[in-house]
DNA sequence: TATATAATTTAGTCATAACTAAATTAATTT
DNA sequence: AAATTAATTTAGTTATGACTAAATTATATA
């Protein structure tokens, strides 16, 4: 059994990966609020389970072994977000939280009785996927919505889930995945947009878009 | 916050302390399955916390403060156990083991969660009391089946959790707590239980009989 | 090219929580 | 009362996973 620590490196690795960054030791030690030296012993450690790959000074990376690793250890979190967002009515800004500490205790038994009682979801509370029992994630490119424009109608499909004060300003507009809008309009010189959420009209900052990504963009009949 | 190692110690000794023993160094070690060297070192650090009490030599006590923080443990244990049954349907000879993990990650607001779903229950799966949010325990002391007679009815009230298979075989005979039984016969010489289960006759050990405690004893009319 | 900056590694430290081995104290026998 | 046994404590060790400080290597800039 890896421990609790080694288990959030590979994951932290794999994030970034699949965020696009070239993962540094001080890209991992920032991320995992950590010092890089310490990041160094943990990867060499790493290394020698054959979990994850560097040559001096170069990238990171994770072997197929480590991969699986951390797509377990990403599909029990994200299981786990939606499950207590469902099941239990935690507040979406919370159930990151929550999640980071049970991904590292729950069994495969009960991974899989959660993802039954959800009807083997697809996508956690935030809208990212959820890899499935053998690790195949199905990523969707969704688009940003400061490419909007006026007229337009979509559908929320991911958020940020990084901000817990946004995450609880968003779930008071009731921008949530799934949710439907329409933009009323787009001011001037990166101004923000208005919109309709459900009948309801909302003004939404840049910065704020900036974290909100959309589908099913058509233009209003 | 204190370590998991630490929650373990307080819930431990408060456990043995509720069965009756004198808590010794010993008896914690045998019972965490740890070396009695170690838990002079726990101890010392339980003491200094004002936790545990404890002169040279002498008996293991919890403080008042340490006896807060055990019964808020054996509460999350014990709803954590009852919540994988219930809404999980994890069989109940595992539900020990989830517990054990998960006991220490959860937060109070999940907490609260569980156990309004649960609807405040008083027990657990194996009939233990579970501990109100004040720490207040309801005991209630049950009969051994031992002491049952050919001829009398009973309501199962708790069974011990120690031994997950014995648990199992409990659980195949549908001898949940809350379930009626019916003397049929008690064999001479300390021998068997011949008993019906909701129309379905068994026949149980002594050993077996020793782990089941009843409440609702009368004569059948 | 020389120098400054950033990234990385090495070496050594600290806390936690386990361990073993040896010493001490208490309780029981003979 | 002396000797044996059991319980307890102390001292020192190990592994994990963090840390700091200093050294090294790579990259960027003047």
């Amino acid at each position: 059994m890896l421990t609790q620590a080694a288990e959030d490196y590979l994951k932290s690795i794999y994030k970034l990966q699949e965020k696009g960054s070239k993962v540094s030791t001080g890209l991992l030690a920032e991320t995992l609020n950590v010092k890089p030296a310490s990041v160094t012993g943990m990867l060499k450690k790493l290394k020698a389970m054959k979990l994850v790959c560097q040559e001096r000074y170069q990238e990171i990376t994770l072997t197929e072994a480590g991969k699986v690793v951390a797509l377990e250890i990403i599909r029990h979190h994200r299981l786990l977000e939606l499950y207590l967002f469902k099941a239990l009515g935690v507040p979406w800004e919370n159930v990151h939280e929550e999640a980071e500490k049970l991904e590292h205790v729950i069994s495969e038994d009960v991974e899989e009785r959660i993802d039954a009682v959800l009807g083997y979801p697809t996508a956690d509370p935030h809208g990212s996927p959820i890899p499935d029992k053998n690790g195949v994630v199905t990523q969707t490119a969704y688009i940003p919505m400061t490419t909007l424009r006026k007229g337009q109608t979509c559908v929320v499909a991911e958020v940020s889930d990084s901000d817990s004060a946004l995450l609880q300003y968003l779930g008071e507009l009731n921008l949530y995945p799934g949710t439907a809008i329409r933009v009323l309009d787009v001011a001037p010189f990166e101004g923000p947009f208005t919109i309709d959420i459900a009948g309801h009209p909302a003004v939404i900052g840049r910065e704020v878009a900036k974290h909100i990504f959309v589908a099913d963009v058509r233009e209003e009949k």
